[in-house]
DNA sequence: TGAATATCTCAACCAACGCTGAGATGTTCA
DNA sequence: TGAACATCTCAGCGTTGGTTGAGATATTCA
């Protein structure tokens, strides 16, 4: 009954390709070195713009830009200093950083 | 004594930069959807360059491009299937992603 | 109030990267 | 051996994304 045609590719159909989303968005946040290294130092508390910059060498505004992409994906979030409210400090959101690593997670487990 | 120089970002200066070099590879790799698919589906076994490419609806040359990088980085290897040697199966380094996941896990912990 | 500081926003430039197309290599099978 | 298949490599093209520079907003302090 079954005609020989030329089969093609025989393996495993029955694969499906996996929601992966979340984890590039996440990736593409840590694949600069800039944004990596804020949310690393932003483990360890709290810090301005001006302390991320300097610690980085890297320019304020660019600091900034960085920090902006950060908090579009919920993952920090700014407010300023009571003492001095000229500076803004900002936090990592510990509840959205934790779901970003279990999304890369589910790539690496 | 001391001279009242205007002083510019007083705070933490303390503050340095962390070596993020390793988790920015990763982030690079893990933030382009097709190659974030190929490391969540290698995870329950090889596949070959076709069955990846027909589950993820793209062109085999394009697979082989994304392979080739995770190859670079020595997150998975190739070996040629044993009954028909015609198909090359890709499957994870697991030593080499676990490494992976922890560089990403001390930025995101 | 005005000057200095801290930060933000945005347009423009340039480099990195993914996709495509074409050709080459290696394997199977008639 | 030759045709079909599976995969690789690479140059070219278009888009994305980071850096920079300039200007705007907000805060402090003399």
């Amino acid at each position: 009954m079954s005609t020989s045609l030329p089969v093609i590719c025989v393996p495993r159909l029955d694969l499906e390709a996996p929601d992966v989303a979340e984890a590039v968005a996440i990736g593409a946040l840590v694949a600069d070195g800039t944004r990596a290294s804020i949310l690393r130092m932003l483990r360890d508390g709290p810090h301005c713009v001006c302390e991320l910059a300097a610690a980085l060498g890297e320019r304020e505004n660019n600091v900034s830009n960085h920090l902006a992409k950060l908090r579009d994906a919920g993952l920090v979030r700014a407010s300023r200093h009571e003492a001095n409210a000229r500076f803004l400090y900002y936090e990592r959101d510990e509840a959205v950083v934790g779901r970003a690593r279990a999304a890369v997670e589910e790539i690496l487990r």
